[in-house]
DNA sequence: ACGCCAGAAGTTTTT
DNA sequence: CTTCTGGCGT
């Protein structure tokens, strides 16, 4: 269907159900879709802009706004195939920002060539703020102090109202270094993933007319994935939906798992009272998996609280009952799963096939018993290519041809390929700089006026130098732009010594050719607008179905996608949920989400589900006993099918029934009192007769883990 | 100036 | 157990 052809708009309605026709078929004002898991939800919005756009929206007044990347391309691919076009605009609401924020540059404050700073830019940048504001830096981990400033910045509190709100001494000197680190990410033209979201919902919520601008341009906004927006989000898509009221937002609310990012669950809870006008539309029956599957899942989530009961319901067959298999220790449990797909692999394809964990660590076991079995596998991890060395040099050495003032980049690569610069030259540098109010890259710039460098200087002025003749073609081509710095730098003689097979080749190919398609499918593009693309890519965004490969992810990356056959391994109190759930302080709404993150997870299963566990777990080096989730108790014993990987005659359980010792008379809560560390409370035991090893909060703060028989503790009060 | 070694620290999830 | 950092030796 090309644009311009007549056809029938009802088309697009011929085999959807009625509450899905309502969503699609609403026109004008706020629509809430409540969309159960696999309730046909990504179809509906697709077949929604596709019919705005037959029945009279012009295609380029509709945004969409996704959660991931890959979640974006596959609904403008779709929305294309329903003979749309590419009018509409379909992205992520970072991806969304900071293309507004290039085009509104000026209006924002703001230079066009701003860098992004991704997780570890930011850490060095905190680092460098608790410094200057001549902090201790014992005192202040950098990644709690980055979580302060993350939660700030969703919250739309700039530095300014966060120094004015702050009371006591913590949040006033948290102030400081929060004032501080805004002044260098100001000084290096850079903003943070936060930014990009507080940038933009105070520049919607201050100039009007900007503001009248782009709600005439979107005037109907689509919001996936609604319960898992920030505060910042939510005020983006409110500011631009102020005018015409025609936001739509989908969602549900059993699925929200970003709460640790500032993700409110209230957005989508109260978005009847936010627009009162609001229809809702219900979706509730699932069309992916069997009655088996989304029994057992829905039976696990009737367990959370907090949580408004909702029905969801299939007509697709029973299936096979949900296997849960205790395996004996991790490695037991990566054979299993590796045995289990080789003996599926005859019947159907490995793409089918996908593994979920809480941890990105547990990848380890399982790539080796995969590799065992000679198993293609993918692992969805997109953002770790990015955090490869050579990438990282290679974007940073871009990154201060279009922006010079990236102090991070500019100190990242300086001496790297070695060219002489060493620490204390950069050092010299980087005071001379600051004592003239300088960037370090002009600083460089003028390096022969500077004494202090001695012989350095002309190296340190022959690298700015080099910088300069790469800003002056940067008008090329990316991939031209790329090749031509990897050249110049020494890059390319580093991976020339490296050799051919070398997996650092091998990457930067792999960049080389993102660039390629870059360049090919953005014929006007910039080398800037390629750079902030690249920053905002997810993990799940490298997933590729048709690599014919099983695919490895973590929960949280599993979320809107959907296999035949899904087994998600590690299902152990500690693991899932996660230990931070489990803790003595932790919030109950903290198991909630990891509820929900398992729910996730089997709700992504089409035909078949196993989930496992591991009796003994090795982290960090110590091989912990495990015990199970209590999410498999949770589940219902008729729709789900118990398997053990080893009769229980073995040396673990007899181990673990040994008879009761001298310390069965031992209980959680107990007042203790240990020679070295004082006075405490148990607060877990773990009986294994002699070896039986208790927990113990100490009166000063301590936690630790003693093995009763070598730790003489004596019981003070039951 | 640079590379190596040893010790420390940090391990949830990610745009 | 791994990864990173900082210090030390060349």
């Amino acid at each position: 269907m090309t644009p311009g052809t007549p056809s029938n708009p009802d088309d697009l309605l011929t085999d959807l159900t009625p509450p899905q026709i309502e969503a699609v078929t609403h026109r004008d004002g706020p629509l809430l879709v409540l969309a159960g898991a696999g309730s046909g939800k990504t179809r509906t919005i697709t077949r929604r802009v596709a019919y705005l756009a037959r029945t009279g929206v012009p295609a380029r007044n509709i945004l969409a706004i996704t959660f991931t990347n890959k979640a974006a391309n596959e609904m403008r691919e779709r929305i294309v195939a329903a003979g749309v076009g590419r009018g509409p605009t379909v992205c992520t609401f970072h991806a969304l920002c900071a293309r507004l924020l290039r085009e509104h540059a000026d209006r924002a404050d703001l230079p066009k060539n701003y860098s992004i700073f991704d997780q570890s830019d930011r850490l060095k940048a905190i680092r460098e703020a608790v410094a200057r504001a001549e902090l201790a830096a014992e005192r202040f981990v950098p990644s709690a102090v980055e979580g302060v400033i993350s939660q700030a910045k969703n919250q739309l509190e700039t530095a300014a109202v966060y120094t004015a709100e702050a009371s006591d001494w913590p949040s006033r000197t948290l102030a400081r270094v929060y004032t501080a680190y805004e002044a260098l990410l100001a000084e290096q033209n850079a903003l943070d993933f936060d930014d990009l979201l507080m940038r933009m919902a105070l520049l919607l919520r201050r100039d009007e007319e900007l503001r009248d601008r782009l709600e005439d341009r979107f005037r109907y906004v689509l919001i996936d994935e609604y319960q898992d927006t920030n505060h910042a989000q939510y005020v983006i898509a409110h500011q631009l939906a102020v005018k015409h009221q025609n936001i739509c937002a989908t969602g549900d609310p059993d699925q929200s798992i970003y709460a640790w990012r500032g993700a409110d669950i209230s957005n989508i809870m109260e978005f009847e009272q936010d627009y009162p006008q609001a229809k809702v539309v219900r979706l509730e029956q699932n069309y992916r998996s069997t009655k088996a599957i989304l029994s057992a899942a829905s039976r696990l989530i009737a367990a959370n609280v907090q949580r408004r009961t909702k029905g969801l319901w299939t007509e697709n067959p029973q299936g096979d009952p949900v296997r849960v298999v205790e395996c004996v220790d991790a490695d037991d449990e990566a054979d299993f799963v590796a045995e289990t797909i080789a003996e599926m692999a005859g019947s159907r394809p490995l793409s089918d096939i996908a593994i979920f964990y809480r941890v990105n660590a547990m990848t380890r076991v399982l790539e080796e018993a995969l590799l065992r079995e000679g198993i293609a596998y993918q692992i969805a991890r997109g953002v770790e290519f990015y955090n490869r060395k050579e990438i990282k040099d290679a974007l940073a050495y871009l990154r201060i041809i279009v922006n010079p003032a990236d102090e991070v980049s500019l100190l990242r690569i300086i001496n790297d390929p070695p060219r002489g610069i060493g620490k204390t030259s950069v050092d010299r540098l980087v005071a001379q700089a600051r004592a003239s109010g300088q960037t370090v890259f002009e600083a460089a710039l003028q390096a022969d006026r500077i004494d202090a460098l001695k012989r350095s200087a002309p190296k340190v002025k022959a690298f700015a130098e080099m910088v300069q003749e790469w800003q002056q073609q940067s008008d090329a081509p990316v991939r031209r732009m790329l090749e031509e710095m990897l050249l110049d730098s020494g890059m390319q003689g580093v991976l020339d010594r490296a050799g051919l097979e070398s997996d650092q080749v091998a990457n930067v190919n792999e960049l080389i050719t993102a660039a390629q398609e870059y360049d090919q499918a953005n014929p006007d593009g910039s080398l800037t607008e390629w750079l902030q693309q690249i920053s905002l890519v997810s993990d799940v965004d490298s997933v590729d179905e048709s690599s014919g490969a099983v695919t490895l992810m973590t929960l949280h990356a599993a979320k809107g996608l959907e296999f035949p056959v899904v087994l998600i391994v590690g299902l152990e109190d500690g693991l899932l949920p996660h230990a931070r759930a489990l803790a003595l302080r932790a919030d109950p709404s903290e198991m909630e989400e990891e509820r929900r993150l398992c729910f996730v997870g089997m709700t992504r299963a089409q035909q078949v589900l196993i989930m496992s566990r591991a009796r003994y777990r090795t982290l960090r080096g110590v091989t912990e006993r495990m015990t199970q989730s209590r999410f498999l108790a949770e589940l219902p014993g008729d729709e789900t099918l118990t398997e053990s990987r080893r009769e229980s005659s073995d040396a673990f359980d007899e181990w673990s029934q040994a008879a009761p010792s001298e310390f069965s008379r031992l209980r959680k809560g107990q007042l203790i009192r240990h020679p070295m560390f004082g006075f405490g409370r148990l607060t877990w035991i773990d009986p294994h007769g002699q070896r039986t090893r208790a927990g113990v909060r100490f009166t000063t703060g301590v936690e630790k883990t003693l093995i009763l028989e070598y730790a003489k503790i004596q019981v003070i009060k039951e």
